[in-house]
DNA sequence: AACTGTGGCCTGTGAC
DNA sequence: GTCACAGGCCACAGTT
């Protein structure tokens, strides 16, 4: 008998869970996660009672088995020896699927299987090697019988007389209303798809009753983190923070000497032996719904698996199960925040990129304002110094959940909705997963056959334009030349949602571009060969068409909306947010050659649109008199344009290409130099908003950025034309007292030290940049390093060094006053300063002067 | 053989 | 996803 979890790969876990079932009757229950019980051979599900606050354990009734789709007849797969002796094979069923590459019906037979291994099988097994063409052989049997049932994570269902039933939640009346009222003129499909869409984001979320957990291992060398795949060390510590009150450390006390360390706030409880410490961890995880971590799959979690194993814990005494790259637990939900809040997307567009790095101290510094406490080596700390150490990391990681009114938990559980995910896949695996899943619910729900990347490739071929950067596929979006200098008075309109409202528009999807019909020829993308579908709508066009409109439409609108409670607009915030993170990859997805999806001529003709809307809305601006200086993919930047014409315009794009335009931002004025996504922008408040501007890079040593800050501060003080001179005094001095500074030799080495991330392996670089070689100078010493390290090096006379093994008088001064100088340039040449004038540098004689003189 | 100027290329960091 | 920048690396050609 199997006890131990059997590993499938990511994520597909034999898993035998642990906890309590569902009893026949279940009170409204939230569907977070699934799985498929090996020992059972069932599907089951997790669903969290929010009352009790606990998870129970729904298992399938419905007989659902595993299976994959082939083109050929039953009988044509009958003589296949190799299938019908196929361990766990259990009958062919002939089915009628759409297959909407083709745009007609096609016969397909379905082969079912007694467990997900015989469809999947390990390495080069299973069923879908067996008969060479396969479809909807790769997806994760736990979703299939999600998509299979219509189910929705993260919505509430019940339990009655044992059967699984959705708890239909209905849009309140007055909220339908109004979404008629403006949806109205939309295409009944859209309107369709719209309501859907909102009973699902609208649909309230309940609080999610869960533990952070953090650890801490004893270190034999300093610094070096035991490998958690052989968890050498014990674990000294541990502490829990709750949604519930739970505050708690546990400190292993083998000594039994030592007093008792005093937290406030927090309970500190001693073990005497690491054994009864693990047990009792293993017990608060059993016992809570989620179980929060930051890196748990790499380390938390991992190493408590492996050390309990060392210390010779049965197995079923575990309640943590082991994927090859994740970690999970029996009874109820792991959820690693490191992975969520390293996924790029959310990063980027629900955190508007304001953490860097990925560690928790910057991502809780800059998400919650609070950081890690500081230490030297873990094994140095005294207990009560590791009591407070861990308990803060707990501390942080669970608010990472618990601000805003538990902001974060909400949008997972949005993201869980709208991609029909589990909410442990959603949180671990990257947004062009959560628009496969999407897809493949949409798909399976109509009776589509979900087709495998080479029929698309194969029907609608590769790309027809040329990038402009080398090695890319396809030409992308437009950027204008700025016309340099100071500007008073700039607007900036943006298309709201550019290339999902192209999507929409222009009806592309995979099935519509270049469809078959002959009719539908002469429906050109502009800009490309590309023709698009007219009879039929586009499955990709309405299902990211109907999420923007929502979103610029309905929740956007409401999150702003004075008459709302400001629970309401957080609330409504969060859906616009989790449904901007869908639609801003919606474009990017189809030109990804790792998206089972894949269509260049989609992705192709997306882009194509923009620049169409471009240098459409240039010309109509041109037409209404208004100057634009500068624009950017989606985005307008017009010289002092009235209302009149600002409205004008807007009406224009409204009309004639079916894109709401906002105004995106107004400055007081703008600097711009000849160089594109490069500018500085003054608001009425004064406050400063800078693009691309090397000062504000994140390498940037720290005295230059200092610097170009105190110059932005300069700027963002000048409020009309007149007091530009005194700007440029200010300026002067400024200059003067840098430059002195740098020749005086006056600072400390880490002000001049660039950080620059290793972003490869060492030994894979194929120059020798200088970050690496300040890396490479760095591992002679004996550092570790790895992909992410960043490296902090200045420039010296003898080329550059790691700050750690640089002194004052190495630097490289005249280096770094050229960096100052085309860091200043930027800005400077619009304003018609010279920098070498500053520092007292004769002006170069350029061959004009002399031939004048 | 050493030096220098050039231009393509690599790398990291952003904008959108 | 593509476009754009800075800045340095490096192969190459031509010169001394």
């Amino acid at each position: 008998m199997r006890v131990a979890a059997v590993e499938l790969g990511d994520g597909e876990e034999e898993i035998i869970p642990g906890g309590r079932m569902a009893p026949d009757d279940l009170p409204t229950s939230y569907l977070l996660s699934a799985g498929y019980d090996g020992k059972a051979e069932k599907a089951f599900l997790r669903l969290y009672e929010p009352t009790s606050q606990q998870i129970y354990l729904w298992y399938d009734d419905t007989n659902h088995l595993p299976y994959c789709i082939s083109k050929a007849s039953p009988e044509e797969l009958r003589k296949n020896k190799g299938l019908v002796g196929y361990p766990g094979f259990l009958s062919l069923e002939e089915e009628e699927k759409f297959d909407a590459l083709r745009g007609e019906a096609v016969k397909v037979t379905k082969i079912l299987a007694s467990n997900p291994l015989a469809i999947g099988g390990q390495g080069r097994s299973g069923i879908r090697y067996v008969i060479g063409d396969s479809w909807e052989s790769h997806i994760r049997y736990y979703q299939n019988y999600i998509y299979d049932r219509g189910l929705v994570p993260g919505m509430p269902y019940r339990v009655e007389g044992g059967r699984l039933v959705e708890e239909k939640y209905a849009l309140p009346d007055d909220v339908a209303g109004r979404m008629d009222a403006i949806f109205a003129e939309e295409e009944a499909e859209f309107r369709e798809h719209m309501r859907e869409w909102a009973r699902l984001l609208q649909c309230p979320v309940p609080p999610l009753r869960r533990v952070a957990v953090d650890i801490e291992v004893y270190t034999s060398v300093a610094n070096r983190i035991p490998n958690p795949d052989e968890a050498p060390e014990p674990v000294i510590a541990v502490s829990f923070v709750s949604s519930d009150g739970l505050r708690r450390v546990l400190l292993l006390n083998e000594a039994g000497e030592a007093e008792l360390p005093v937290v406030d706030g927090a309970e500190v409880v001693f073990h005497a032996d690491e054994r009864a410490l693990i047990e009792e961890i293993f017990r608060v995880l059993n016992e809570y719904p989620i179980v929060l971590t930051f890196n748990g799959d790499n380390f938390d979690l991992r190493y408590l698996r492996r050390r309990a194993q060392n210390l010779a814990f049965p197995l079923e005494e575990i309640p943590i199960t082991q994927g090859r790259r994740f970690t999970f637990l029996r009874n109820g939900l792991h959820i690693d925040l490191y992975r969520f809040f390293l996924n790029r997307s959310i990063q980027i567009y629900a955190f508007g990129n304001r953490y860097r790095e990925n560690n928790l101290d910057d991502v809780a510094s800059t998400v919650i304002g609070k950081r890690k406490l500081e230490i030297g080596d873990i094994s140095g700390l005294s207990l009560d110094e590791l009591a407070r150490y861990c308990l803060r990391d707990a501390e942080i990681t669970y608010e990472l959940t618990s601000f805003s009114d538990d902001l974060v938990m909400k949008l997972m559980v949005i993201l869980t909705r709208i991609s029909r995910m589990t909410m442990e896949d959603v949180t671990r695996m990257g947004v062009s997963r959560w628009i496969l899943a999407l897809m493949e619910h949409e798909h399976r729900r109509r009776g589509w056959l979900i087709p495998n990347a080479e029929d698309i490739i194969e029907a609608k071929g590769g790309t027809t334009t040329e990038a402009i950067i080398k090695g890319k596929k396809y030409l992308g979006a437009i950027v204008r030349s700025p016309k340099p200098g100071v500007h008073f008075d700039v607007t900036v309109l943006d298309f709201a949602s550019l290339y999902p409202s192209a999507i929409r528009n222009w009806n592309l999807s995979y099935e519509t571009i270049l469809c078959g019909h002959p009719e539908c020829r002469g429906k050109v993308v502009p800009g490309t060969s590309h023709w698009v579908c007219t009879r039929r709508r586009g499955l990709t066009s309405l299902l990211i068409g109907s999420l923007r409109d929502l979103r610029v439409r309905w929740y956007k609108p409401l999150s702003r909306d004075p008459g709302r409670s400001e629970g309401e607009r957080t609330f409504y915030d969060i859906v616009q947010s989790a449904l901007k993170v869908f639609l801003n990859a919606s474009y990017g997805v189809f030109g990804a050659e790792s998206f089972p999806l894949y269509c260049p001529p989609l992705a192709e003709s997306t882009a194509a649109i923009g620049r169409y809307a471009m240098t459409q809305t240039v010309d109509a601006s041109r037409k209404l008199g208004i100057e634009v200086i500068y624009g950017d993919t989606d985005s307008v930047f017009l010289d002092q344009p009235t209302t009149a014409q600002i409205q004008k315009l807007v009406g224009w794009a409204e009309d004639e290409l079916g894109i709401e335009m906002d105004v995106d931002k107004v400055y007081r004025y703008a600097i711009f130099s000849k160089r594109k996504k490069n500018y500085l922008g003054v608001y009425p408040d004064g406050s400063v908003d800078i693009k691309g501007l090397t000062g504000k890079k994140r390498h940037i040593p720290p005295l230059l950025k200092e610097a170009f800050l105190r110059l932005t501060g300069i700027l963002g003080g000048v409020k009309s034309i007149e007091d530009i001179p005194g700007a440029k005094e200010d300026i002067r001095d400024l200059v003067e007292s840098v430059h002195a500074r740098l020749q005086g030799r006056d600072f400390d080495l880490n002000e001049l030290a660039f950080s620059v991330m290793l972003g490869r392996k060492l030994s894979s670089y194929e120059t020798n940049p200088q970050h690496v070689k300040a890396a490479k100078m760095l591992r002679e010493r004996g550092r570790t390093l790895d992909i992410g390290d960043i490296i902090s090096y200045v420039v010296t006379q003898g080329g550059v060094k790691p700050v750690q093994l640089a002194s004052r008088r190495d630097v490289d001064v005249d280096k770094y006053v050229e960096y100052l100088e085309s860091m200043f340039e930027q800005l400077l040449d619009a304003l018609d300063m010279d920098f070498d004038e500053l520092v007292g540098r004769p002006r170069e004689t350029t061959l004009d002067s002399f031939f004048t003189r």
